[in-house]
DNA sequence: TATTGTTATACTCTATAACTATA
DNA sequence: TATAGTTATAGAGTATAACAATA
């Protein structure tokens, strides 16, 4: 087994490298905005298209649903998300972002691509192909997943 | 900005995701593996190619020295790895797998391996690209990190 | 009865600041 | 004095189990 910090990686090795570089990016981004938590921002991110349900955000964030509990009323307590009650249904409760908390959460969001973007210096082909080939692989995950339920 | 959940995704929307996925697959092998939390198998593993000392790994896992000892601590108890004063300077201690760690660690890296490759069902010729593509990103980084010190 | 979400509890992880031991 | 690492403390994150409100 090679040492998995330096030389030439084999495909999955580079990828969990490639992995724990970019979570080191997104979160040393959180700290820089409003000292935000990796999780928190996480969080603010995933409610950028729209307000979402607690089940939901659970299972996209694979969190217990006390977990999440904990998670939203911190965020909640710093005024960049409000529980809304669901319409139909009395037990639901969807999760909004604030005005502050999109505003945040857009340029943090922003701030993350530039960051990744620049990590280094690939022709624009290279780029495309990485983006087609990972694409892939969500799709693929995604597939599975949906396979599992 | 577009839902970072679905459809098709720009270079770094992407990567971003592909790292939130892996480090999901990371954190549940570690679960899978002796009830590893993710940080205690991510120190066992940078521990696998010889001892390394605290202020190294302090730096590599970009952790405070008190959240390292804490860590280290924690590590210990459940025997998996051991503290290791060094011969010329003795206020400096090396930490290195015990057996039981070692043997640990090996599992559950080659684990993690096999875990990322049956992601998706990809070409070999581009999982040949990518993981170029992707040393090419990681080793751009080290030397921008080594520029910064 | 079943489901949604919260509360209670315990533990891990992390940072800041003060401290000890060694150089 | 300076450096390596620990201790003290506080808070965030997480899971399990028990619970309340609603369906």
């Amino acid at each position: 087994m090679t040492d998995p910090t330096s030389g030439k990686l084999e495909y999955a090795a580079a990828l969990v490298q490639l992995s724990f570089l970019i979570q080191r990016v997104y979160a040393q981004a959180s700290r820089d905005y409003d000292q935000l938590t990796r999780q928190q921002a996480k969080l603010l991110c995933m409610l950028l298209s729209g307000p979402v349900g607690m089940a939901e955000l659970g299972a996209s964030l694979s969190l217990e649903k006390s977990s999440l509990t904990g998670l939203v009323d911190r965020t909640e307590q710093r005024g960049l998300v409000t529980r809304v009650r669901d319409s139909d249904d009395r037990r639901v409760w969807q999760v909004a972002l604030t005005d502050a908390g999109e505003g945040l959460a857009r340029r943090f969001y922003a701030h993350v691509m530039r960051q990744v973007e620049s990590l280094a210096d690939l022709d624009p082909a290279d780029r495309e192909y990485v983006a087609r080939i990972v694409n892939q692989i969500l799709a693929d995950y995604r597939g599975s997943a949906d396979l599992r339920r």
